[in-house]
DNA sequence: ATCGATCTCCCCCAAAAGGAGGAGATGCGT
DNA sequence: ACGCATCTCCTCCTTTTGGGGGAGATCGAT
């Protein structure tokens, strides 16, 4: 079965380069080029391809949104590759939330490119080591040093990280007294002495708290914003 | 200049077969090998390789940990690539939360785990292709759906998102006003407009909104925790 | 020149939060 | 049986917060 592939990118040459490297390979076929988030959107829709390649700088309508409507519209069915000459982190993220499987850099080798067709084609996702690296910093900060939050975290009581927990929702006492079947007082205080078994001032610094502890990853519940 | 590597694994049988993959290269040259994570703390240390090809399940010290231990010590110096049969995010997050720069699985192709081990070298970072799918997916969910949300954080003035950041640093308002160096009262009545626009209740529901919205990860300073 | 937005700060007031300290009930391990 | 931790709720008091509404200064656009 081959490899149905979109390739846009507003130069004319580069998007017939990276065609051409890619239909140099027996499974792939390219189906469609299109020069601007317009043109890709069509596309898109019209072929339903299995792989789309994006550059972001166009005219019209950039690439991370034409990647985020594309994907509203097709769900699973089509992956999006960002294929870019820069990769500030701005582009980076944005392009993850629009929902890209890819971002890599234009001076990709080609046996390089075209296997990153075949991995997010597979299901797979795949980022520029540099790319990969900023992430895993990221991550790895967000989901903090682990050691000393940690550490704070289980000097409390059971009850006290359930209120901790509703505190990080944007609660008021009031509030997480319902929500946990007990008086106000109550809540007040569990909420004074988890706040001073984490020495913290207020449930403000507790919201902070929670979430660089991944705390508010753990059973996740929407914030209704 | 050729490339140092180490690999670390229980079974010598896999761990010859490693090596070997990576010797046929020219330019790598595998300086040592190790079976347990306590052999391969020693072999980092007298050997201070670019690259440790790390199992996770082993006797003694297991991989995670190991490499934890050697990335402290050596700091940017070794870069460590998890290698192993299997891919429980648990195993995932504590790897790159050790300081990991590489999570492949075992049945990666040779001449991938070749490239994986220059990759790293040079300074990039790698994972799995459905790693770096899940990793994604974790990063877009945390940033948030992004579009109502920064809708909303738009009708700000840049002043209130001054102060919003502050807010979703933990500050008091007297705090804020310090560190913006503007009176207390001024505090006040950005917090307040603030809140309306954003139609949130309070200053904590404020920073949960900050962290739901990806505003925290914007010049990010650290929350002193 | 005038309007609108923004930033700055003020007053007054009510509600919420936080601290100190106490107290009854339960359950658990020794 | 006893101590210990936890969960529950209380009172009294102070500080912080948030809302309403107003006002002067600056600045850019019309």
């Amino acid at each position: 079965m081959t490899l149905r592939v979109v390739v846009v990118d507003d130069q004319a040459l580069v998007r017939r380069g990276f065609a051409m490297v890619l239909e140099h390979e027996g499974d792939i076929e390219v189906v469609a080029e299109a020069g601007t988030g317009l043109e890709a959107i069509d596309a898109a829709r019209t072929h339903r391809p299995d792989v789309i390649l994006m550059d972001i700088r166009m005219p019209e309508l950039d690439g991370l949104e034409a990647t985020a409507r594309i994907l509203a519209e097709s769900g699973e069915a089509t992956r999006v590759i960002i294929l870019t000459t820069f990769d500030p982190d701005e582009y980076v993220y944005r392009a993850l939330r629009a929902g890209a499987s890819g971002f890599v850099l234009k001076d990709i080798p080609p046996a390089d490119l075209v296997s990153a067709v075949r991995v997010v084609a597979d299901g797979g996702a795949l980022l520029a080591p540099s790319i990969t690296r900023r992430l895993i910093g990221r991550f790895a900060t967000q989901s903090g040093p682990g050691g000393d939050i940690a550490e704070r975290l289980d000097r409390l009581t059971g009850r006290e990280r359930e209120v901790l927990q509703a505190l990080a929702r944007g609660l008021s006492n009031h509030e997480i007294a319902e929500a946990l079947f007990i008086g106000a007082a109550t809540v007040k205080s569990h909420v004074s002495s988890l706040l001073s078994k984490l020495e913290l001032r207020d449930r403000a610094q507790a919201v902070v708290f929670a979430y660089e502890s991944g705390l508010t990853k753990v059973g996740d519940k929407d914030p209704g914003f």
